[in-house]
DNA sequence: TTGATTTTAGACCATTTGGTCTATAATTGG
DNA sequence: CCAATTATAGACCAAATGGTCTAAAATCAA
């Protein structure tokens, strides 16, 4: 037959062919879920098929490789829970209690009986990042817009800070939330977590981080 | 034969039979450096043989399973790193000193040229103690130690705060540790690491954490 | 309807996984 | 030297791994 004659010019949404059977979005919060919760290693392709109700055929067609699926799910992550908690982080109400709310969700995800997922970001620096380049720029770019939207926050809060004092406190401010979320997945108490955040926000009240 | 006339009273360092031809320390220690850079899952028996140079029959039968190994060489790594970084942390020199050198470790750790190792109780909070109990106690005492050190030395800086005040700042900077060692798996640059160091250092200076 | 195109199901594959077992080697106490 | 004991080497194993491939099914344009 011919070659690339194809539609060139008809620029349809739809290709000719049998169609998908299941939504591409959906199947890849799953898959998220699953690496999120279990990192790369620990996620089989058995898991995946199961939690997504696909067969090996499907998944290789759609995704390529387990690598790809995984770098998409950082992708989505990001998309997904980075994105909006910097929106969160840069949106309406009183800017110190932004921060308080962003300090909170390594704290309220939380839950009492196991079974904590954290952040993926952070799950995956610990797991692929420092042997998946790939994978480490995607989660540098996550902690670079956290990071970003966090000195926005602190210059609000905090106006009076030259740049240089508010970019250090970001750092700081990204510090404590990583250390939260990789605590929070090792099961720390809530009170121990809640004792931690109320000493970083401390640190933005009167008297604020005192330069030694 | 009877059973268990052996050596009640003897009490023999050496048993009779072959003697192991490996240290079972230094084994451990090329095991827990591949657990503590790749992860549990990340890490295969072959990888195991072949840092260690034994065979299959050995490690079985002086370590029992894989599982056994790496809650073995989670304990390795507090006795050697964990108690190490702890009496660092409540000896000899200026408090405040002593606690720059303790954030300092995350930041000093990193390599510029990739291969980051962070820190294994860290790592092992986003890789294993979320599904494994036995890790995530172990995990769980190894903050604990870093936690009462933390206080021990806030307490010889901050003489005048409250308990409270040492306990939520403790936490805070243990918080910002494991931050730190997070983010630095992930390759974010000295720069970086160090502001968030300088700041959190800010927040223990004249002023210090000043309760909003 | 027909031909082209795409997805699906799942058989199939080589490799690797963690783990066991046995034969042999090396030691000690008697 | 001999019996008992322990460690080593590596053959062996079933199960699981990530990945490929083919035949059938489902769709669309003509």
């Amino acid at each position: 037959m011919m070659v690339s004659r194809k539609r060139d010019l008809k620029n349809r949404l739809q290709s000719a062919g049998r169609p998908r059977e299941f939504d591409e979005s959906e199947v890849l919060d799953k898959v998220m879920t699953l690496f999120w919760q279990q990192g790369y290693e620990g996620t089989s392709l058995q898991n995946i098929l199961s939690a997504s109700g696909l067969t090996k055929g499907s998944v290789y067609k759609a995704f390529g490789s387990k690598h790809n699926l995984y770098i998409k799910s950082l992708e989505r992550y990001e998309a997904l829970h980075v994105d909006r908690a910097v929106a969160a982080l840069i949106g309406e109400g009183a800017p110190l209690m932004r921060l308080d709310d962003f300090l909170s969700v390594p704290i309220l995800g939380t839950k009492a009986a196991g079974g904590v997922d954290g952040c993926f970001l952070c799950n995956a620096s610990a797991d692929r990042a420092c042997m998946d380049a790939e994978a480490r720029a995607l989660v540098q770019r996550g902690y670079e817009k956290m990071s970003r939207a966090l000195e926005a926050v602190i210059s609000q809060i905090r106006m009076d800070w030259p740049p240089e004092k508010v970019n250090q406190s970001a750092q700081m401010m990204l510090s404590v939330y990583s250390g939260l979320q990789i605590m929070s997945r090792a099961g720390q108490s809530r009170e121990q977590l809640q004792s931690a955040k109320n000493a970083a926000m401390a640190a933005m009240g009167r008297g604020g981080i005192g330069f030694i």
